[in-house]
RNA sequence: GCCGCCGUAGCUCAGUGGUAGAGCGCAUCCUUGGUAAGGCUGAGGUCGGCAGUUCAAUCCUGCCCGGCGGCACCA
C-alpha cells in the first residue's frame, strides 16, 4: 500500500503531457469534427486567483471530454493585456507598464500551467503584442473607410478618477465600472463604431443562440432596448419659432392612442427649449433647475416631475382644430427618440402624474373590457392594459394593435409622420485617453483632417520610452512621438492620442486563435473550420459589455468577408463566482481564514484566531475579494492538497453557473476523495486478470461500471460536473464494498474492468491523478489519448427488481417481480401474495394501478 | 414597479409524477506501524407555506412568503 503523493505525480505527468505534447490542436481538418473550448482570457494581474481555477477547470473538463470523445480540439489561452491598472503601477511604483504586464504574464502563466490544463500553447499571445494590437490597427481603418467607425464630437461619460472616457455599457448606476467615481457629462471628439447599424441584427439573431442562458439573451435585448413605433410631426399653432424644423417631432410607441392627448413635452435639453429661454428668462431658470438634478438612478427615480408651459402650443395631426400645450418637462429624456413626446394622461403613468400636477385634462381612449364607456374612469391609476379604442374617431373599436397600425398608416398618408424603430443602445465609444491601449493609426492635418495612416505604416507601435509620473494621457506627453508628417499632403500633422477600449481587444481575440501567425488579422480558411467557438466560458458580468461587442463585431468583419460566421460563440455558459465565508475580529477588524480556525460542537459552529485564541465573529458568505480579506491563495492550496484535489473542489461544490463557496473542510473532502480513488487502484492485483464469469458480487460491480458510464456522460454533457462528481463518490462507496484483497477471479475481473472505465471518467476533473491511475492497472499509452468509455445498455438493467406496493397512496410492503414485466403479470404477483391481504384489511378493493418497473398502487375503500 | 433564477439533512448541493440521496459537519465505536492519518456504524428531512389537478405531488398548476440577479421616468 503506497500513499498518493500529488507533490511528485502531479509534475511528472504535466511534464510526460509536455515531453508528449499531448495538448497541440490538430490541423484544420474539415474531416474531423472540431470542438473549439475557450475561456475568457484572463487580464494578467499577475495573480491567479479561486475564480480563475474555477473557470478553468470548467474549460479544461470540457475539452478533456471532448478529445477523448475523438473531437478535433482547439484550446487555448492568451492574456487580455491592455488597460489601466498598467498604467496605476506605472505611475505608483514608476515601472514601465510593458515591462510591468509581460512581467506579470510569465508568472501567471506558470500558475496556470500548474492547473494542469489541456491548452495548446503554442497559439499563446498577448492582446499589447505588436503582432496582435497592430492586426487590429488594420481592420480598424477598414471599418472607418466603411463609415463603421467615425469620429463626431459629443456628450461622452468622463471618469474623473481614471481620467478617461467610458462607454455607456461601462457607466453602472451612474459611476465608473472600474473607478466607482460619479461620472460627469463633457464634450469631446471621440471615436465611435457603429454598433447602431447592426442593433437589428443583435436583437433578431438572439434566438438563434439556443445554447446561451436566456438570462444573458434577456440582458441584451433590455440593454439594445428595441421598440416600434410611430414618428411624426406636430404643426405649430401659428409660425414655427425662427431658425428650427417646420414642425415638432414625437417619438411614440402608442400611436393608438394619439386622441387621449392632452399636451406636448419636450426634454429641458431641447433645442425649442433653448429657443423659447433665449427670450424668457423664467424658462431660462426652470432649465437651470432641471440640470440640477443628480444623474444617479435613485435621484432619477424618486425626482418630482416637474413641468413649465412654455406658451406655445401645436395643432393635433388628426384634428387641427385641437391645440395642445407645449411644456419642458424634467422626466423627458433628449437622448432617447426626439426628446420630445406626446402626452397621454389616461394610460401612461408618468404623464398621468404630470397631468395632475399641473391640472391637465386626461382623456381615456382605451376602454377596458367590460368597463361601460359612460362611466369609465382613470383615477390616480394611468390604465395600460387592453381593451378597445373609442372616442378616437376612426380607430374607434378598434383593438390596440390594430389601432397601432391604423394610426400609422394615417400619418403616412397625410405625410407628417413614419412608422420607426428606436433603440436604446448607443453606438459604442471607444476613445479611452490612455497610453497603455491599441493606439489609433490616424493622424489629423490642417490641411486634410482626419487621414488614416497607410498600410505600409502599420502597425503603429507606441513609443517604449513614456512618462508616467503624471496622471493622464502619456502619450500626448510625450515629446516626439505624436508629431509626424501628413501621409496624404506630406505637412507636418499631428497622431492621434487616443487609444481603443480594451474592450476593442477582446472583442476578436477568438478569431485570432484560430492561427494567431497569419500574416493578416484573421486566417479565414482556420476560422472557417474552428468558429464558432463551440463552448464559451465566463463570467455573467459581461453580459452586455465583452459579449455584446464581441458578437458586433464579428457581424462587421463577416461584412467585411473577414469571416464567415455571423455569431461568435454558438454555447456560453457564466459560472457563478467563487465564494468564503468572511471573519472579523469583535472590533470589526477582517481576517483572513488562514488566520481563523473553525470548530464545530453538535451543530454549532465556532470560531477563533489561531494566534491569541481571541472569539472571531463569523460573518456571511461573499465573493472572495481583498478589501473583505476572505481569499484564498491557490498556490498554498497546491500545495497542500495538491492541484487535482483543487479543481475536484471547486468542481463538485456546486452547479457551474451558480456561486460555488469554498470552504478547507469541503477540499480537505476532495483531498480524502482523491486517496480514497488513488487507494482502489493501488490495491488492485498488478498484471493482466484474468477473465472470469460473473458471479452475484461481479454483477453488481459491472452494473455500478456501467451505470457510471452512463449518468456521468450525460452529466458532463449537460453542464451539471458537480452532480457527476456525486455519482463518481457513489461509484466508489459501492466499490470499496468489494475490496481487491482476497477476492475471487469473478470480482477481480469486474472491478479491472470498473477501474479501466474509473480513470478516464475522472480524467477531465483530476487529470493527473488519473493518468497515476491508468498507468497502476497497466492502462495502455497516456489517459488523454484514451477513448472515453461506453457502457452497455443490458447492463444496466436489474434482472429482478424490487417495488414499492402502495396502498391508497402510502408504502405497505414491497413485492419482487423480473425486470420488463408486464403490468397484468405483475398484479396477478401482487394479488397472490398473502401479505398483501392483510395489508388491505376489511377494504374492498377498487382497482390496481402497475407502472411498469417502478411501482404498484392498490386503490381500495 | 417589471422580468428571471432559487428555496430538499446543521452546511453546500443532487434528484424524481411512484421506496428521499451525496459530500462535508455531527455522534458512537474500532485502529494507534497508512498516524499533522485511516476505518465501521449511526442520528438527522411536515422536500418554504396554502390550495388545486391526480389512484399517487418534493416534482405539475395557481396564489403567497423569503433570498438572489437583471432592468427601470426609454415615451
Amino acid at each position: 500500500m503506497t500513499r498518493y503523493n500529488p507533490k511528485k505525480t502531479e509534475p511528472h505527468w504535466r511534464n510526460v503531457w509536455t515531453q508528449a505534447d499531448a495538448f497541440r490542436t490538430g490541423p484544420a481538418d474539415p474531416s474531423l469534427p472540431k470542438y473549439y473550448v475557450l475561456e475568457m482570457f484572463p487580464y494578467p494581474s499577475g495573480r491567479l486567483h479561486m475564480g480563475h481555477v474555477r473557470n478553468y477547470s470548467l474549460g479544461d473538463v470540457v475539452a478533456r471530454y471532448k478529445r477523448a470523445r475523438g473531437f478535433n480540439v482547439l484550446h487555448p489561452m492568451g492574456w487580455d493585456a491592455f488597460g489601466l491598472p498598467a498604467e496605476n503601477a506605472a505611475m505608483e511604483r514608476g515601472v514601465d507598464p510593458k515591462a510591468w504586464t509581460y512581467d506579470n504574464i510569465s508568472r501567471m502563466r506558470d500558475e496556470l500551467k500548474e492547473l494542469g490544463l489541456s491548452v495548446d500553447w503554442s497559439r499563446e499571445f498577448a492582446t499589447c503584442d505588436l503582432a496582435y494590437y497592430g492586426q487590429q490597427q488594420s481592420w480598424f481603418l477598414d471599418l472607418f473607410k466603411r463609415g463603421l467607425v467615425y469620429r463626431r464630437e459629443g456628450v461622452v461619460n468622463w471618469d474623473p478618477v481614471d481620467q478617461t472616457v467610458l462607454a455607456n455599457e461601462q457607466v453602472v448606476d451612474g459611476r465608473g465600472w472600474r473607478s466607482g467615481a460619479l461620472v460627469e457629462k463633457r464634450k469631446l471628439n471621440q471615436w465611435f463604431m457603429r454598433i447602431t447599424d447592426y442593433a437589428d441584427d443583435l436583437v433578431d439573431s438572439l434566438k438563434t443562440l439556443d445554447r446561451w442562458p436566456d438570462k444573458v439573451r434577456t440582458m441584451q435585448e433590455n440593454w439594445i432596448g428595441r421598440s416600434k413605433g410611430l414618428r411624426f410631426s406636430f404643426a405649430y399653432a401659428g409660425d414655427a419659432p425662427a431658425g428650427l424644423p417646420e414642425g415638432l417631432e414625437v417619438y411614440t410607441t402608442r400611436p393608438d392612442t394619439l386622441f387621449g392627448a392632452s399636451f406636448v413635452g419636450i426634454a429641458a435639453d431641447h433645442p425649442l427649449a433653448d429657443h423659447v429661454a433665449a427670450s424668457r428668462p423664467d424658462v431660462a431658470a426652470f432649465i437651470a433647475a432641471c440640470r440640477q438634478g443628480g444623474a444617479s438612478e435613485a435621484e432619477i427615480e424618486t425626482a418630482e416631475k416637474i413641468g413649465f408651459d412654455t406658451g406655445l402650443s401645436v395643432a393635433h395631426p388628426f384634428d387641427p382644430a385641437q391645440r395642445l400645450p407645449v411644456w419642458i418637462a424634467n422626466f423627458i429624456l433628449m437622448d432617447y427618440g426626439t426628446g420630445a413626446i406626446f402626452g397621454c394622461p389616461a394610460h401612461d403613468q408618468r404623464d398621468l402624474d404630470f397631468a395632475r400636477k399641473y391640472g391637465l385634462s386626461v382623456h381615456p381612449v382605451v376602454l377596458p373590457p367590460g368597463e361601460d364607456p359612460d362611466t369609465f374612469e382613470v383615477g390616480t391609476e394611468a390604465y395600460t392594459g387592453p381593451g378597445r379604442i373609442y372616442r378616437s374617431q376612426f380607430l374607434d373599436g378598434l383593438e390596440i394593435e390594430a389601432a397601432k397600425a391604423a394610426a400609422i398608416q394615417r400619418m403616412e398618408d397625410l405625410g407628417q409622420g413614419k412608422g420607426a424603430t428606436v433603440f436604446r443602445l448607443r453606438d459604442w465609444g471607444v476613445s479611452r485617453q490612455r497610453a497603455w491601449g491599441c493606439p489609433i493609426p490616424v493622424v489629423h492635418c490642417e490641411a486634410c483632417g482626419v487621414v488614416p495612416l497607410p498600410a505600409t505604416d502599420l502597425p503603429l507601435a507606441m513609443p517604449d520610452d513614456l512618462d508616467f509620473s503624471k496622471p493622464g494621457n502619456a502619450l500626448l506627453r510625450h515629446p516626439t512621438w505624436r508629431h509626424t508628417a501628413c501621409p496624404a499632403c506630406g505637412s507636418a500633422a499631428i497622431r492621434e492620442t487616443d487609444t481603443l477600449d480594451t474592450f476593442v481587444d477582446s472583442s476578436w481575440y477568438f478569431a485570432r486563435f484560430a492561427n494567431p501567425e497569419a500574416p493578416g488579422p484573421i486566417d479565414k480558411a482556420a476560422a472557417d473550420y474552428w468558429l464558432p467557438v463551440d463552448q464559451y466560458i465566463g463570467g455573467v458580468e459581461h453580459a452586455v459589455l465583452h459579449l455584446l461587442y464581441a458578437r458586433f463585431l464579428t457581424k462587421a468583419l463577416a461584412d467585411e468577408d473577414m469571416l464567415s460566421v455571423k455569431e461568435p460563440f454558438a454555447g456560453l455558459f457564466t459560472q457563478g463566482m467563487v465564494t468564503h465565508e468572511t471573519y472579523r475580529k469583535p472590533n470589526g477588524e477582517w481576517l483572513e481564514p488562514r488566520d481563523v480556525e473553525i470548530t464545530a460542537t453538535g451543530n454549532v459552529r465556532q470560531a477563533r484566531l489561531v494566534s491569541t485564541g481571541e472569539p472571531v465573529v463569523i460573518g456571511d458568505v461573499e465573493k472572495m475579494s481583498k478589501s473583505k480579506r476572505n481569499t484564498v491563495s491557490p498556490g498554498e492550496i497546491f500545495e497542500v492538497y495538491g492541484v487535482d484535489a483543487a479543481r475536484l473542489f471547486v468542481l463538485s461544490d456546486s452547479p457551474p453557473e451558480r456561486d460555488a463557496q469554498w470552504s478547507n473542510s469541503g477540499v480537505e473532502g476532495s483531498w480524502r476523495f482523491v486517496n480514497r480513488v488513488w487507494a482502489e487502484f493501488d490495491s488492485q492485483p498488478p498484471g493482466s486478470v484474468e477473465p472470469a464469469a460473473p458471479d452475484d458480487a461481479a454483477l453488481t460491480i459491472r452494473r455500478g461500471s456501467h451505470r457510471l458510464i452512463k449518468t456521468l456522460t450525460e452529466a458532463i454533457e449537460g453542464f451539471r460536473f458537480n452532480s457527476g462528481i456525486a455519482r463518481l463518490y457513489e461509484f466508489l462507496n459501492l466499490l470499496k464494498d468489494f475490496k481487491a484483497e482476497g477476492a475471487g477471479p469473478a470480482v477481480l475481473f469486474a472491478r479491472q474492468e470498473a477501474l479501466s472505465a474509473l480513470a478516464r471518467l475522472i480524467a477531465p476533473f483530476t487529470p493527473h491523478l488519473a493518468e497515476e491511475c491508468w498507468a497502476r492497472i497497466g492502462g495502455e499509452g497516456l489517459v488523454v489519448f484514451a477513448p472515453w468509455p461506453e457502457f452497455d445498455p443490458d447492463m444496466i438493467q436489474e434482472a429482478v427488481l424490487t417495488l414499492p406496493v402502495q396502498v391508497n397512496g402510502k408504502r405497505r410492503g414491497e413485492v419482487q417481480v423480473p425486470a420488463g414485466a408486464e403490468p397484468a403479470e405483475v398484479e396477478k404477483i401482487v394479488l397472490g401474495d398473502p401479505e398483501f391481504s392483510r395489508h388491505l384489511g376489511g377494504l374492498t378493493l377498487r382497482k390496481v394501478i402497475v407502472v411498469k418497473d417502478r411501482i404498484i398502487n392498490i386503490v381500495a375503500s
